[in-house]
DNA sequence: ATGGACATGTAAGCCGTTACATGATTTG
DNA sequence: CAAATCATGTAACGGCTTACATGTCCAT
């Protein structure tokens, strides 16, 4: 299961509770890997019981208690031997693709609708992290080490999320006989 | 579910034994969508009952019997009414882009290795893709109605295995050091 | 006072994977 | 003779979603 492995990352970077996570699950790390909450303190249960993470709770005046998680040396080392397994090719479940794929068989205005729809989408999410690169790797030929690998990630949000819209266009030049953009 | 959309589909295409469904969707079907034959042989039972589909059982000599699916009327409406729903934004899960960030607390080697291996899976992906476009649509300018819609998914498969080789490209690039290509 | 952010969970149920099960025919 | 293809399932298990549950503080 590799959520456990994007909580080791995300908890290698910074410790953190799991309400915490679960909002870095809605940012940066649920860009490509999402989670519920429930689901994550689900699995940090596991985990500290697996002794890959510890827990502390921790008092707060105002505040429900809290409880935050590290990551151990056992859960270092199992991220690190994480990273030398080769990776399985994902196989990708587009809903998106199904529809397109019954476009004969369905609604086509319908569905031409979702095609300017989630091209919109995918621009919004282009523009959110180019913003992102701006703001957080401003000079890319003069990373910090430890930046390098969430630089690499961001890039290949921005390059699918650049096709994404691509495609997008093709389908519209396809379907509403525009001209060449 | 988008499982019963996807063998609604590819049902409206041609009707199927469990089987031979199985076998789509390890291939045309299955660049977009993935499903097991005991997946699919659960789910048809499903749709049986609830009417989106018939099935016929044909006696074989030689052979076993075989249980013949068809959509039925039911079905193509709700195949049309899917058509109509918008589509949701499909999260991403990519134990890969998990790797790449967890780069510096792992095995670099090791993930590199994996790129190049990852790269090598997408180029055959796009080879195979390509070779599907030159025998099924040799003259993309005239197509079908049928062929329209497989054809522009064929065209999102073959966008996101560039994609997918540029994306490792750079990261080939970032981390061996190599020249622009 | 209403709603949103903070904070942590349980329970039910579906979806999907992996392993197991069976049995005939064709091909090498 | 062994392996692949044809053909259809069951069982166990785990992952993930949705709904439910509880309680405080702060801002409007």
């Amino acid at each position: 299961m590799a959520l456990e492995h994007a909580i080791l990352v995300s908890l290698a970077e910074r410790s953190a509770t799991g309400y915490e996570l679960a909002r870095r699950f809605d940012a940066s790390i649920g860009n490509f890997w999402k989670a519920s909450h429930q689901q994550i303190y689900k699995v940090l249960g596991r985990m500290d019981a697996d002794d890959l993470v510890t827990s502390q709770v921790v008092a707060q005046d105002g505040r429900p208690d809290k409880k935050v998680y590290a990551i151990t040396d056992a859960g270092r080392a199992e991220l690190a031997r994480f990273t030398t397994e080769p990776s399985t090719m994902e196989p990708l479940r587009s809903a998106f693709a199904v529809k397109l794929r019954a476009l004969q068989h369905g609604d086509r205005d319908a569905i031409l609708a979702d095609v300017h729809r989630k091209r919109a989408q995918h621009a919004e999410k282009l523009a959110y992290y180019e913003a992102s690169a701006e703001r957080f790797y401003p000079d890319p030929d003069a990373l910090e080490a430890a930046d390098v690998g969430p630089w690499l990630v961001l890039r290949g949000g921005m390059l699918g999320e650049q096709t994404a819209i691509s495609w997008c266009d093709e389908i519209l030049d396809r379907l509403e006989g525009r001209a060449s953009r």
